[in-house]
DNA sequence: CGCGGTATTGAGACGTATCAAAGGAAGTGG
DNA sequence: CCACTTCCTTTGATACGTCTCAATACCGCG
C-alpha cells in the first residue's frame, strides 16, 4: 500500500471533483484549505455534537452518513435530518449560544473541522462563498419543510414512502455509488417519521410487499424509486450545481 | 387626517427603533433603503406568494401577520411557519428557482419589497448584512426543528400548547403590544399541527378549561404562557438581538 | 453456544379522523 | 332594523389508524 496523507488537502477534495457540485476558483479553495483546522474520524453511533453544548466547531462529512435530532425530556426522540457527503454539519441553529440539537454518526464518518470563530472572515473576504453558506442554509430549509409537510399531512405509509425516496434521492447524488443500500434501521426511520417502532415495521412491511423495497439487517434497498415518489406526492429535489465547503 | 407618506423610508423605519433588533450602522441603513424598491398592503387571506411560482422579490413585514404553507394534490394542507413584523419572508427554500410553498397574509399585511436579483450586492458590499441573512436563515432552520419535534412526538395538547407558547413568545417580541390576541383561528391551528379542525377544537377546549388560554372569535388570548410551556417541555426562543433588513 | 441488537407478529387500548348537524357571531342587502 | 348568508366554532357518534405491551424469531458475533 502507498502512504497516504492523514487529511484531504481542500485542493485535492475528492467532493468538489463530484458532479454535483459547483466549479470553485483557486482562491476559494485556497482559503477553504486555510479555514480548515483539521478532520474527525467517528464510529457509527458515536456523538458528534450535542444539544444544549457550545460547539466551537462546524463541519462538513468528507464520508459517511450522520444524523441531526432533539429530544424531550422523556426520552422522545425526533430525527430531523440527515446529513451525506458535503453537507455542513453545525450551521443549523443559531450561529451563536448553545447548539439546538445533536448530532450522531450513522455509518463510519469522517469530518472537515472549522472553526466557527472564523464564519465572518468568509463574509468579510469571499462573498461568493458567503453566499454559498446562505445558499446551503435555505437548501436545508427546504428540505425541513418537506419534512414538515410530510410528518403533519401524510399518512403511515405515504411518510416511509417520502423518506426512503428522499435519501434515495440524497444517497444517488452524493457520489457514493457503492452503497447501493440507505444505512439506517427501523427505529431510525421510525423516529424520523413521528411513528412508533412496532407501526413503522408493519408500514415498511407493506411497501415490501408491494415490490417497492426490500428490508436488510440495518438496511432498506429501494426497488422502485418512482414508485414511492408517486406514493407519497413527491417530486424529488432538483438536480441543481450545489455550493459546498 | 394629516397625509401620511405612502411609504416608510428605511432610515425612519419603526421596526430598527424596536428593542428586539440589533442596531443599524447609517451606511447600512443607507443601502437597505435603496435596496427597497417599493411596499406593498394586502388583506387578510391575501396570497402573497405561491408555490410553484418564480418571484423575483424579497419582502419583509412591516405589520400584520403571515403564514408559510404546502400543499399535496389532494388539498391537505400543512402551515410550516408564521411571520411577524421583522421577518424576511421569500428566502426560505431556494435562492433561485421556483418558489416550494405559497405565503398567505393572515392579518391585513404591509410588506417592503427588495430584488431577489440584488441580493448578491449584499454579499459583495455588506458583509455584516450577509452574515445577518444567514443568521436569519439559520434562525428559521432552529423554529422548523422545534417544529418538526413537535408535529412529530408531541401529543395533540402537548402540541397546542407549544404552538399557542410560541406564538405568544413571537408576539410579544414583534412589538405589536396592542395584539393582545392571536390572530389564528382553529382551522389555522388545525394546520399548522398536522390534526383535524375537529380534534384540535376538542383539544383547544382542554387547554381552555384548565385556564391555559381563553378563545375568542378567530383569536386565541393566552392566559398563562407559562403553564403552556410547562406541558409542551418547550424552553422558548432566546432573548435574543435580532438582526434585520 | 449463548447473547444483544434487530425485526416480526398479535391483541387490545387509545388517540385521532371522519361524518353530520347545529349553534353563534359578523356582514350584507333589502 | 330584520332576514339572510357566511364563516367559524361546538358537539356527538362511529370508524380507523396508530400505540403499547408482550412474546417470538432472526442474525452476527464473541
Amino acid at each position: 500500500m502507498s502512504t497516504k496523507p492523514k487529511t484531504v488537502d481542500c485542493r485535492d477534495c475528492p467532493i468538489h471533483k463530484l458532479q454535483t457540485f459547483r466549479n470553485f476558483e483557486k482562491a476559494e479553495l485556497n482559503f477553504i484549505s486555510d479555514f480548515k483546522t483539521g478532520e474527525l474520524s467517528a464510529d457509527a453511533g458515536a456523538t458528534i455534537l450535542v444539544e444544549g453544548a457550545h460547539s466551537a466547531h462546524l463541519f462538513t462529512i468528507l464520508s459517511g452518513w450522520a444524523f441531526r435530532y432533539k429530544m424531550l425530556e422523556d426520552g422522545r426522540r425526533q430525527i430531523l435530518n440527515f446529513a451525506l457527503p458535503g453537507d455542513l454539519v453545525g450551521l443549523q441553529g443559531s450561529l451563536e449560544g448553545e447548539m439546538q440539537h445533536s448530532v450522531e454518526a450513522l455509518t463510519s464518518l469522517r469530518l472537515c473541522v472549522f472553526e466557527k470563530q472564523r464564519l465572518r472572515e468568509i463574509f468579510t473576504n469571499h462573498p461568493e462563498l458567503a453566499y454559498d453558506v446562505t445558499w446551503i442554509a435555505a437548501r436545508e430549509e427546504r428540505i425541513l419543510d418537506e419534512h414538515l409537510l410530510s410528518i403533519g399531512r401524510r399518512s403511515a405509509l405515504e411518510r416511509a414512502a417520502y423518506l426512503l425516496a428522499f435519501l434515495q434521492n440524497r444517497a444517488s447524488a452524493s457520489g457514493e455509488p457503492a452503497k447501493r443500500y440507505l444505512p439506517v434501521n427501523q427505529q431510525h426511520v421510525a423516529d424520523t417519521l413521528g411513528l412508533s417502532t412496532v407501526h413503522t415495521n408493519k408500514t415498511l412491511r407493506k411497501l415490501a410487499d408491494r415490490k417497492l423495497i426490500r428490508w436488510r439487517e440495518r438496511s432498506c434497498e429501494v426497488l422502485d424509486h418512482k414508485g414511492l415518489m408517486k406514493i407519497a406526492d413527491w417530486e424529488g429535489l432538483g438536480r441543481e450545481n450545489r455550493p459546498f465547503i
